[in-house]
DNA sequence: TTGTAATAGTTGAAATTGTAACTATCAAGA
DNA sequence: TCTTGATAGTTACAATTTCAACTATTACAA
């Protein structure tokens, strides 16, 4: 019995993901100098305006240090600000500065057409195909559950552990 | 204007591939110790019988600097042999020993039925869906260029460049 | 030949990431 | 109040990965 490693579906994600991830980034890391961290945290941040460090781990599923040092490349690019929560002083409170949120709408864009393009030239069927495939096993590995990678998890439902 | 990180296509691949592949590697790590890196390179190894390390980084996809390193550790688990080539001293050709060839024949029965099962728990229809969006990537995105991190091409078509 | 460029593979060092420990704060019960 | 335990976030250290040389060998043309 033999596998063939081109076929194995684990090995095809990661290869995909590696290609299209190398395509995205273009556009943020040669006209921003942001690494993919950086971006999946300002993306974050852009769209929900208002969020922790930890709810950031949680949506991005990135651990908590890798999200603490992303966090402190923006600051230092005077893209964020944090505020002490009055309720809760561990937590932080992070929104754009307006010079974050300028190169915030300036970058979607460019990201959006990266999304746009990739479909158009998968054409309708396949794009349908893809999306219908990758929902069903994003509901199977990692809806709502799978986020060990996240840290501690700010929601109700617990994560499930190792 | 804003992205919704969730929903973008290179994101969702990198979050699928990595519940896949964590999902996957229990077998390979628990069992037998193996990386992902020295994984690969494994079932190259037992698939195809005989390689040169450069063979191995081009079909996986891997930088021969880290396939150097899997093969080393591979080797020190006397899981491969490593010979001469007699036209091509630069060249070695590769292979499993008996006790890899053993370790091989125990484990891809394991993989296959990760595979098996992530396929079942799809359905016929959802499996078929994804099998055509991948593929349908995988000619636009990676087959048969973007092997960036191969290192050097032992093929014809040479490596595109960054 | 001889010199130049290319390839196979390894290794050292820098950069990135993950793990564990740490500080500070909060929550809740004795 | 005073514990004990949990959470938010940072940091030190270890493991991994990437990048840049480096050795050895081959190819090929002057």
């Amino acid at each position: 019995m033999s596998l063939i490693l081109e076929e194995f579906l684990p090995y095809r994600f990661n290869r995909l993901a590696e290609a299209l991830s190398r395509n995205a980034s273009q556009a943020y890391r040669s006209e921003y100098g942001l690494t993919r961290p950086e971006w999946r945290a300002f993306a974050l941040l852009g769209h929900k305006g208002m969020m922790t460090a930890t709810e950031i781990a949680y949506f991005s599923t990135m651990h908590k240090t890798k999200v603490s040092r992303a966090l402190f490349k923006l600051e230092q690019k005077r893209w964020l600000r944090r505020t002490a929560d009055e309720n809760d002083r561990r937590l932080e409170q992070i929104t754009l500065t307006e010079r974050g949120r300028a190169a915030y709408d300036r970058l979607v864009p460019m990201m959006m057409t990266v999304e746009t393009e990739i479909l158009a030239k998968l054409g309708p069927k396949n794009a349908a195909a893809l999306q219908q495939g990758l929902a069903a096993l994003e509901a199977l590995y990692l809806d709502p559950a799978d986020r060990r990678n996240a840290g501690e998890s700010p929601l109700a439902w617990q994560d499930a552990g190792e």
